[in-house]
DNA sequence: GTCTATATACCGATAGAC
DNA sequence: GTCTATCGGTATATAGAC
């Protein structure tokens, strides 16, 4: 992000950017060496494959997620409320010009992906599964959830809603996005 | 899909397999007349560029969704059962070795994509987002789904799990794709 | 309607100078 | 760490013969 931040950094952030925007396929090292102000080979010098950025970034991503995460749990107690705030970290990106989650637009590629790449797309969404379906189960056994769904299964809808609120506002150009798709779900399962 | 049906119908099929499981920035035109049995220019005759390919396969795509959605309102009458039916058209595509919803897939690049294609495929979630907003409307209004979020709220809920399914199911490797994620929402939704 | 041949541009990646 | 130059491959698209 920052303009004094290392050249891998940065190169970093744009391909971020450039993923989320485009996809895995929708991007090339020239279109990074561009938004930095290097040149091509420079980028291969920091990364030595498209496959090593994406993997190298798709980790970087599921690290903050991952602080995300721990910083909801200690922020909150209430079980409604981490997941309100998890709706958040989803809104947050996509207020961001129509950013879908990096790992989201992978996913939807995984098919056309270097096996390491799909590797880190798939930890991501174990993480965000794992959390999900702890916080379901607290949240049933203090009785602010009354679904009798499998606290898995809660984690499966509401991960896929966020995601798919991305990809649906984005196609169809309207709708509420991720915080209102996230917000009327948790309505029907919250009390 | 048959083997005797036209050239330009089975390059349209092959160009819709490859987008569901690559996306439209993940296949050539060499892929698809390679697996069509003919040459790369024979497949630029039928359709002039890629941008004419696929938008004509997103207009059929968004053509046929329009026929089953009608089929289902003749076959059935009770609202709930309707949108069980509706799961299915998205169960059964990705039962396909993980198939995507062509316009799920074309709607995260949709920033990468030809105006035509990119209106098309805003021509599909409209549809479905019109569709299930009457079906919403009508479960509510005879008491099947008591929630009191807005008929287009549950819509655009529904469409997004549903898509959403699909990306996390593939990128994950796990979980029960649209079919389970559709059958819990309805659970939490109707009665 | 299909083909060979080709134009033009871009891709990921490397060699080697500074 | 960045550069110029370049390799080999592939992309979309077209010209023109059969």
């Amino acid at each position: 992000m920052s303009a004094v931040a290392g050249t891998a950094t940065r190169v970093m952030d744009v391909a971020e950017a450039l993923i989320q925007q485009r996809g895995y396929g929708g991007f090339s090292f020239d279109d990074v060496a561009q938004a930095v102000g290097i040149r091509k080979p420079s980028v291969h010098h920091h990364f030595r494959t498209k496959a090593d950025l994406v993997a190298a970034l798709a980790h970087r991503y599921t690290g903050r997620f991952e602080s995300a995460l721990a910083a909801i749990d200690v922020a909150r107690r209430d079980p409604v409320a981490r997941l309100k705030a998890y709706v958040r970290l989803f809104a947050t990106t996509y207020a961001q010009d129509g950013r879908l989650c990096v790992c989201g637009m992978l996913g939807a590629e995984a098919d056309a992906l270097p096996t390491d790449v799909a590797d880190a797309v798939a930890g991501f969404f174990r993480l965000n599964l794992d959390w999900l379906t702890a916080a379901f189960r607290d949240a049933q056994q203090c009785g602010r959830v009354t679904s009798d769904q499998r606290p898995a299964a809660l984690a499966e809808l509401m991960l896929s809603a966020l995601e798919g609120a991305m990809v649906v506002g984005r196609g169809s150009r309207s709708g509420g996005g991720p915080e209102a798709v996230g917000k009327s779900l948790l309505a029907g399962l919250a009390r």
